[in-house]
DNA sequence: AAAATTTTTAGGTCTTACCTAACATTAATA
DNA sequence: TATTAATGTTAGGTAAGACCTAAAAATTTT
C-alpha cells in the first residue's frame, strides 16, 4: 500500500503542506494549476492520484485534507528541502531564495543518509534560513550523543 | 536537434565514458544491462535512442563511440558528479564509496550554478576524491579572480 | 435565479522505460 | 571449417506518468 511518491506527487506534497498548515488557507485547484502551469483538470488527476496513495482525503469540490500519512510525507519532504537550504546558505554562499530554487530541484532525491549528515553539521537546527521550521527525524535529532 | 538526456540516458553516457575513454575498454550490451539489472534488448533501446540524439555513434554489432557532443556531455555530467563527491567528502564526512552513490542520485539534477559554487568553495579542485580528473568549465575555473 | 467561475469527468496523446520471443551476427571450439 | 555457443538486435508488445481538450457538473457571485 505504501506507492512512493513520484518527483512531481512530491511537488503537490509540498505545496499543499505549506498552504494547508503552514498559511493555513484553502488549496485550490485553479491555484495550483497556474503555480505549476498546467491546466485544472491535471491537478485534478494528481489530486486523486494522491488520495488513492493515502497522502490526503478529496471529495470533490470540496477541497483536499492530508492524512496523517500525507503529512508525515510533507514534513519529510519539507525537512529534506530546509536542510538542503541550510547547507547551500552556510556553506555555500547561496541567497536565500536561490538556495530554495535549488533545494526543490533536489530534495526529492537525497537519501535520508545525506539529510542527517547535514542535519548533524549543522548542529540539528531548527529552523532554516527562511526560519522556517526544520522538522526533526527520531533517529538523527533525538539519538544520543555518541561517547 | 540538442534535446536533453533523460536521467537515465545520463547514466549510460557516464558509464559509458568511464568505460571507454577513462579504462580504455569496449562496451559490451550484455555488461551494460548487467550493470544496470536490465534486459539486453533494454541497452539496445536506450543505445539507438542515443545515437538519434547524437550523443554516439552507434554501428549494431559493433560497438558504440562517443561523439564529439557525448564527450562533452559526459564531461559535464561527471565534472557534477565529482564535485559534488567533493562536496560530501570534504564537508559532510562521507566516505569515498558512499559519497559515490549519493553523487549519482544528485548529479543529474544539479544546476551549473550549484556546480561552480562548490568548485570554486574548494579552489576548483582538479581532482576528486577517488583521484579521477574534474573537467573545468570555462566560466567557473577560469575566470578572472575578482577584485 | 441566472450568469460566471471553478472543478471534474471522459477520453484522448506522448514519452520513458521496461519486457519477451524470435532472429541475426559474431566468437569459440571440436 | 562447420557447428555450437554466446552475444546482440528487431519486432511487437505493456505500463506508468504527466500532460491535454471539450463537455458536463457543481459552486459562487451578482
Amino acid at each position: 500500500m505504501p506507492q512512493n511518491l513520484t518527483e512531481n506527487e512530491g511537488r503537490y506534497v509540498k505545496l499543499i503542506y505549506r498552504q494547508l498548515v503552514e498559511e493555513r488557507k484553502r488549496v485550490r485547484t485553479t491555484e495550483i494549476a497556474e503555480i505549476f502551469e498546467v491546466r485544472p483538470a491535471t491537478v485534478t488527476e494528481t489530486l486523486q492520484k494522491l488520495a488513492q496513495k493515502n497522502i490526503l482525503r478529496y471529495q470533490p469540490y470540496q477541497g483536499v485534507e492530508l492524512t496523517r500519512q500525507g503529512l508525515s510525507e510533507a514534513k519529510l519532504l519539507l525537512r529534506r528541502h530546509r536542510l538542503l537550504e541550510t547547507l547551500l546558505v552556510n556553506h555555500l554562499e547561496y541567497e536565500v531564495q536561490e538556495a530554495c530554487r535549488e533545494a526543490s530541484r533536489l530534495d526529492h532525491s537525497t537519501s535520508k543518509d545525506l539529510i542527517d549528515k547535514i542535519c548533524q553539521t549543522y548542529g540539528h537546527p531548527r529552523l532554516c534560513p527562511c526560519n522556517k521550521p526544520i522538522f526533526t527525524d527520531k533517529d538523527c535529532c533525538e539519538a544520543e550523543p555518541n561517547g
